[in-house]
DNA sequence: GATGTGATTGCATAGCTATGCAAAATAGTG
DNA sequence: CACTATTTTGCATAGCTATGCAATCACATC
């Protein structure tokens, strides 16, 4: 029986076999440290020898630094939140920091579980659920904590945002599907409680009314597949179908077409209209081919990333806004 | 202009403000710890006023264990990986673990990223992506910190793996196309040095001879969308069309299916049966309706963290093999 | 060789918490 | 109340690295 002795090599063992201090040992391993090229060369062998590496967490407690970044993202089964992730993931890389990642929806349980991260002194937090307590937010901010939301408003002191620009979405989409010549416009609203689903409804509704029309029918999607699935439903089932769905998100616009074609037979883009909003990879498959506005994850990453490492001004809270694109596709395109 | 002094509170401050040692702070957090209720509501209090929170690096580096998980994710594109760091997180969480994320497939980059997480002293390192060189494994042993492959098996000494019965699925599978009467099979490959791809086809290949048959056609789809679309289509545009194809995961059965009737107008199931592997959530979806085999995620991921934590014998390695069922659906159901 | 300059090096300490050990407080018993 | 058994507490240290400071070295210049 072998008790396996986890014998991780320090900087004093490197120290002692090179024939160095331990000091020495630390400045060939920090850049731009001041040191010979012979001693780091005698150190860096030493280590190889060893085995050794420098122990992040001496170095974060030193420091007052972590290199680590907490995210908390909202449903992995809508695909914009991995996709997001992956993006995130590879450019804080980039920037020599590691992700701390957590998934799921705001609850009591999740709630004291982000706050866990704190203990691990994260240097920021990106916060990309739907839903989360505000008052978590404000103390991650009583932590010292620099805090970015993404693609959520929040009025938290001090905490900047970054979102799509859903009244720019939202205005031509609404004018899309008027100039299209939709009669029966209906609204599939995310979680209730999210700015983003808010503000594309209030911002669709102003445009349909400035256009002359009246408030859309509207129905609560949740932002998930069965939630998606239930409000479509509900829409096709009543007297007065709709000839047109904004959903406030591609996931639940693909279960909507979904519940069209397989249970009412109804042909996307020939018997309804339907759009999405973000515009993942997914809305341009065949079976879809979505309409949609178009968030330029790279961008909203970026700067959120650029946000979280900007050591300036973090303490002032900056809300970026970017751009997207209305994507034209067959869901919503024939000559009505 | 404020310079935002991040001052974090430490046990002694709040040692000083209870009235108290600092040792007597440390046990008041630390459960279990020999301290009288009294003194533990007295720092509690002090903690609260100040904002306290234990630093968990310190704690870490004291105790050895960092309570970090390192997990590597392949290609989030394929929603398997992130509902699998979904209920991975989940579970880890649960045990009180945080999760340390890289997402990517194997490359120089990564491998040197990857490395810098043993830097954080990652308690164990799970491997979920497809390709990765196993010298990086072995460098992690070295280290000293277990490893866990989840759906590739490696042979790195005292690495643990945890994968579906491949053998099973593809046995399942190519007796089921038998049975139905399809005469040209074909197989589509994932990534080819992948060990789960290779397994799959190679019991696939045997079982079909075993029934009869020959060897199925074959063609490489890199287990991503586009190569299982071209893959697709170099099957389609050859004069002896396949009337079936297994594919090596659900990811690209989709990507199949789609081409077959969108760009050939096969109607699956009726013109042509698709398989696939995973037993996605997306899999059941009616525009796809795929027949499959399923890996219970939540039973190979249970296992996967029971690897991880169980404390004892983390020197042997035990590869465990998870079975699933042959989930049918109409991709295949015609009365072919 | 003396002197000055800049580059390297080692010493000692800080950063924060957990824990063995001995001292002190408390509870328990007759 | 005396005395033992048990809890609770504080002291001091360890765990690993980065860095200010002073000492040392290498080197060039005169």
């Amino acid at each position: 029986m072998t008790i396996s002795v986890k014998n991780v090599p320090a900087a004093m063992d490197v120290a002692r076999l090179a024939g160095v201090s331990q000091s020495a040992v630390s400045r060939a391993f920090t850049n731009g440290a001041s040191i010979s090229a012979k001693t780091r060369a005698k150190v860096m062998a030493a280590a190889e020898e060893l085995g050794y590496r420098p122990n992040q967490l001496a170095r974060s407690l030193l420091r007052g630094r972590s290199q680590l970044i907490g995210v908390v993202l909202g449903n992995m089964e809508n695909p914009f939140f991995p996709l997001a992730l992956d993006t995130l993931t590879k450019q804080l890389d980039a920037h020599g920091h590691k992700t701390l990642v957590f998934t799921g929806e705001a609850n009591q349980q999740a709630d004291t579980s982000i706050e866990d991260m704190l203990n691990y002194r994260v240097d920021a937090l990106i916060l990309m659920a739907t839903t989360l307590s505000s008052s978590l937010a404000e103390r991650c901010q009583a932590a010292g904590i620099p805090v970015v939301f993404v693609n959520r408003i929040s009025h938290v002191k001090r905490c900047s945002s970054v979102i799509g620009d859903n009244q720019h979405g939202a205005r031509l989409i609404a004018r899309h599907l008027v100039d299209n010549g939709y009669q029966r416009i209906a609204f599939m609203a995310g979680i209730e409680t999210s700015s983003t689903s808010r503000d594309r409804e209030q911002a669709f509704t102003d445009a349909l009314i400035a256009l002359g029309r009246s408030k859309p029918m509207r129905v609560v999607g949740h932002f998930n597949r069965t939630g998606g699935m239930q409000a479509m439903r509900q829409l096709l089932e009543q007297g007065d179908r709709p000839d047109a769905v904004f959903c406030a998100n591609d996931h639940m616009a693909m279960a909507a077409i979904d519940v069209a074609r397989y249970e009412f037979s109804l042909e996307p883009g020939k018997d309804i209209g339907v759009v999405g909003f973000d515009d993942i990879p997914q809305a341009q498959w065949p079976g879809y081919d979505l309409t949609t506005y178009s968030q330029p994850l790279h961008e909203l990453i970026g700067h959120a990333v650029e946000r979280v490492l900007s050591q300036i001004n973090l303490d002032e809270a900056v809300h970026t806004v970017v751009k997207g694109n209305l994507i034209l596709r067959s869901s919503t395109d024939a000559n009505y």
